[in-house]
DNA sequence: GTTTGACCTAGAGTCGGCTCTAGCTTCTAC
DNA sequence: GTAGAAGCTAGAGCCGACTCTAGGTCAAAC
């Protein structure tokens, strides 16, 4: 069985509808969507699958445009893999600045959370140090 | 030296002197700017010091309306540890959270560049690929 | 036979986070 | 004394990524 309606998609991604109908248009799908019974769009399996990969490459940040350019060559078929590993490394790159500003950022949280845990610590004969 | 203009603090921390007046108005300094003549704003290393962990925090996708919360719990002085904490933990929890996204991206990446190279690998022969 | 619920389209609206503009002042250097 | 650089304010504009609305179709359940 692989049919499934926009709303069974919604639930198996996480998506809205509306997100799903916006991704759509924006072109993150490798294949022009099925339509049913009046019109109505029918998905399958390697849908839902390509969409968790959209998912992914959004939730580390990859603007739609390049999850779009990567979507065109994958629909585009084999043949242009120096163009994809172009685009994946190019992300690699970005993800992992964003994870060395994450790691940084998780340092300085822990250096003033043990500030304030001390400073709760002896409560009394508290010198006002660092903000 | 204590005396910086809106352009060297722009210089210093890398935001733009819009910026700098936009998170101002945002409420993320811990003092009123001072001003000096003509109503220039004139900020001191400490204004610089906050500025770098408020880059920090954003740099890790803390909203600005919680850095503004930090701010005014740090403005306010001791004796609201606990309040910082809940918003530090807080934040903890989503940094965490975003590493995990950008680390399961990373998989995915390593996976599909993986396959690519391969698929180049035994077209060697094959004169369609740059370099 | 009508109500309910899931779907459709085109297009408008929202939100966060900047970014820029217009029109003005003030200082420094020629 | 005037040109240029840097600053000021209030407010408008922009961009990305959704998110929602209005107005409609259709099928199944009551």
């Amino acid at each position: 069985m692989s049919g499934l309606s926009i709303g069974q998609v919604a639930e198996r991604t996480g998506l809205s509808v509306h997100t799903l109908r916006f991704y759509e248009r924006e072109g993150l799908l490798t294949q022009p969507v099925r339509r049913g019974t009046a019109g109505h769009r029918v998905y399958n399996q390697d849908d839902v699958d390509w969409l968790g990969v959209c998912i992914r490459l959004r939730a580390s940040g990859m603007p739609l445009p390049d999850i779009r350019r990567y979507t065109e060559l994958v629909r585009a078929g084999q043949g242009n893999e120096v163009e994809r590993l172009e685009v994946l490394r190019g992300h690699r790159e970005r993800v992992l600045a964003q994870m060395h500003d994450l790691d940084e950022c998780l340092k300085l949280i822990t250096h003033k959370v043990a500030i304030y845990e001390g400073r709760l610590g002896l409560r009394d004969n508290v010198p006002d140090c660092a903000p």
